[in-house]
Parts: C-alpha cells; sequence; structure tokens
DNA sequence: AAATTAAATTAGATTTAGCTAAAAATATAT
DNA sequence: ATATATTTTTAGCTAAATCTAATTTAATTT
C-alpha cells in the first residue's frame, strides 16, 4: 500500500517522536510536531492504522508497526541523501538544506535513490551527522556523548546536533563548531554549567550548558 | 499568486498545445494530454483563469497569458535541468528521465535551481535536445527540420526528437541514431518516403517516413 | 432553418487534508 | 469519590482535484 505525502511525514514524525519506535505516542505531540491540530491528528491516525504501519487504541497513544518503522527509515534514508547531495555537490550551507529536503524525501523512484547513492560515494551520514539508513533500513550508529556531559580534558569530535534549527546552525558556523571540528573541554563553570572549549586545537570559545547539550560528540 | 503542483502541469500542457502561446486550445485536447476528463478541465480553467495565467472564454478555448507563459517556462526549465541532472550525472538513460522529471520539477527553491544550472555548467539543452529556457524564460532554438524532410545527400546532426516515447527513445538507441550522431540522406523510396540513413559515417539503417518525422535534425 | 452531432459546462459525489467547536474519555487534584 | 482539568475524539465544514451523469452551447449536416 502506498502512503500519500502527508502520510509520510506523519509518519516520520512519530518514528521520530518515539525514538525509533520505543516509546509511544500521544496525538498532542504529533500535532505539536507536525503544526496540526490534534483533531486533524485523529483523522490521520485511523488512516495510518488502516495502512497498518501504526497500532492505533483511540485514547492511548500510537505505536509504530515493524511496517511502519521500515517505511519511516526509507523517507528519512531519502531525506538524508539529499541533504548530503545539496551539501556536497550544491555547495548549500548545512542550516539551507532541511526545507529543501523536505520536499525532495517525497519523489518516487527507487532507481533515483539507488543512483544518488552511489553518486555521493554511499555516506553514512548526512551534513549535520546523523545515520542514514541503508537500503533495508539498518542504521550504523556512533555511540554519542551531549558536549555538556564530557568530563575535563576530554577529547572528541563534533558528531551531531540535536537542534536543527538554522540559527543554531548559523551561530556553530560562527564559532566554528562545525561537523567534524576536532574538540576538547578546557573548563567548566561549577556555577552555570557553561564550559570553554579548544575547537581544532588553536581557538577557545565558550558556550553555555544549553547550547553544548546541543551538541553531540564522539570521544576519542 | 502561487500555483499548485496540478496547475503547474495544466499550464504547462496548454503552454506545448499552443505551441509557446500562440494557438488557442480546446479543452478535449487539454483533457487528451492531461489525461484527464473534459469536466475535470472545465474547472481548472477557471481556476487558472482567476489567478491570470489564462484568458477564458467559456465556449471558446483558452490562451495563455505572458504571466502564464513566463510560470510555463520556468516549469520547462526546471524538468529539463533535472533531465540533464539525471542523464549527465546519475546515468539515467534518456528514455528513463521523463516520469522523475515530472515530478521533480515542482519542488520549490529557487536556489536548488540556480545551483544545480550552475553545477551542470548551465546547459542549453535537454537530453531529448529540447532546449532550456533561462531564468527570465528566454529560449534559444535552433532551427530544426523534420528528417524525413531533408533532401538526399543531405547531412545533418540529431537535435531532438518529437515522439519522447521510452519505446521510440529506445528504438533510437538500438539503431544508434541517438542526440548528437552526424547523419546523411543515402535513398529515399518514393512509394512510401521511407529513408535510408548513414549515421556517424559508419552504419547504414532504414527507417520509415513515420520514424523519421519523428527525428528533429539541424542541416549542416 | 431544423435536426443532429460534438464539445463544453454544470451539478452533484468522492477523497485527501486541513480547520473549529462540541462532546466524550482519561488523568489529576481535592 | 467527586470535581476539575486535560487530552482526545467526533461532527460538521472547506478547498483541491478528481469523477459520472445531465444539461447547455456551438458546430455541422441535411
Ligand atoms: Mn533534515
Ligand atoms: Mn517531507
Ligand atoms: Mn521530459
Ligand atoms: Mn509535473
Amino acid at each position: 500500500m502506498n502512503l500519500t505525502t502527508a502520510e509520510e511525514n506523519y509518519l516520520k514524525a512519530i518514528y521520530h517522536l518515539s525514538d525509533g519506535g520505543s516509546k509511544s505516542v500521544s496525538t498532542n505531540d504529533i500535532a505539536g510536531e507536525m503544526k496540526t491540530k490534534p483533531a486533524s491528528v485523529s483523522d490521520m491516525l485511523r488512516k495510518l492504522s488502516d495502512k497498518e504501519v501504526i497500532e492505533y487504541r483511540k485514547y492511548y497513544g500510537v505505536h509504530i508497526t515493524e511496517e511502519g518503522k521500515k517505511r519511516a527509515l526509507q523517507t528519512i534514508r531519502k531525506h538524508r541523501l539529499w541533504e548530503v547531495f545539496l551539501v556536497d555537490k550544491l555547495n548549500f550551507a548545512w542550516d539551507e538544506v532541511h526545507e529543501v529536503a523536505e520536499e525532495l524525501e517525497h519523489i518516487q523512484s527507487p532507481l533515483l535513490i539507488q543512483r544518488l547513492d552511489a553518486y555521493l560515494n554511499y555516506p553514512k551520514f548526512d551534513p549535520h551527522g546523523d545515520p542514514i539508513p541503508d537500503e533495508y533500513g539498518d542504521v550504523r550508529a556512533r555511540p554519542r556523548v551531549p558536549l555538556n556531559e564530557m568530563d575535563l580534558d576530554q577529547t572528541g569530535q563534533i558528531v551531531a546536533v540535536k537542534d536543527s534549527s538554522a540559527a543554531f546552525l548559523r551561530y556553530l558556523d560562527k564559532v566554528g563548531a562545525y561537523i567534524g571540528a576536532r574538540i576538547k573541554v578546557l573548563d567548566r563553570v561549577e556555577f552555570d554549567g557553561s564550559l570553554e572549549i579548544l575547537v581544532d586545537n588553536k581557538k577557545n570559545i565558550f558556550m553555555s550548558k544549553d547550547v553544548a547539550g546541543n551538541i553531540l560528540v564522539i570521544q576519542s
């Protein structure tokens, strides 16, 4: 059974809100994520349930099914591949790609995605550091730690961000904290948890605990 | 005023059926081209007329307006740029690109098209030899002659096809009559107008008048 | 100039995706 | 255990894009 563009978007939202299928998700949360009203969500849940991509018990939230997870991961795969294309080939900045990818992810053509993947050299991560599922939906996740949880003097590499808003991404660009940057925790202010970070062994930057909590690092 | 995907598709059909705005177009012709029913077309014509991209007098067919022509050319530009991308970068065959481009042409992002154009090195023609309008809607058309109208012993280069069906394109691939091939008219059978053609100075092929009429050539 | 045929429009339904307002169910607090 | 608050669903409406069937207008033949 085919999904419409709206159904794909809802399913992706449910996948994300449920942490990849582990939690149940509420109508209100979906409405918040999709920027629609709860009444519209109730309607859509009935449709997604009919198509057996979610399990739906009225008043008790939804679970995504195995089939639903597979579908969501395919859409996420397409989204992230297009983001890589936009950044690597068309020189988009990493904060300019999400909206366009949100449209491109709905183009129906398995051949297109296969060829795009090959053309991009089978990338494993998108420009925000999020993993790209393979064509079977398998994801190679790296263990990632929020920067604010790292110990003093620890080193690592920035691999992803939790907040992908354009404002946040532009701020990171400004201070040089791009994906791939090597960092070291130089100091932590006990009072508010803010940090002093060494970036790429050459630049010292200060950031609030809040900012650091949105930066994900692989420790090394 | 923004156009929906359906409106863009109808407007493009009207542009083509009217030979770029020169002829008036009938409801039935549009229905044929769009594979919808005349009743649906009447509905859509009212909408397009409200948005002032066509001039519509009930029962007397439609004319595309200047604004409509501009919009149609933008969509055509996007369609053809995507086709170049699919063939040049993703190694699609020229008979595999049309359907996907029919979806990709509706992605809304001026930046995307600007960057794609640059990335493809500002191509002037799509894989079927059709000209790509520039961002102002200007088209550099080459004077083209159907192969069946060429005189004996004349030479030229295949630059486009009238029929873009996959079946026809595959046939052309098989006989080596791809876009860019140099050809010479060796013989014409008076009885049925069929032709013998020398392709790339090395291969002799025979083709019916019907086939030749769908191949466009620049004479040289 | 009628009569017939063809083309186009209108009327009325359906599906998808949204909305608001009202009702119902569940959760929380006294 | 009630009362209150919150969440969720239902009912009813709108807009887009289709359809079929009926009607109207225009074009073509006799
Ligand atoms: Mn994204
Ligand atoms: Mn999307
Ligand atoms: Mn095409
Ligand atoms: Mn299209």
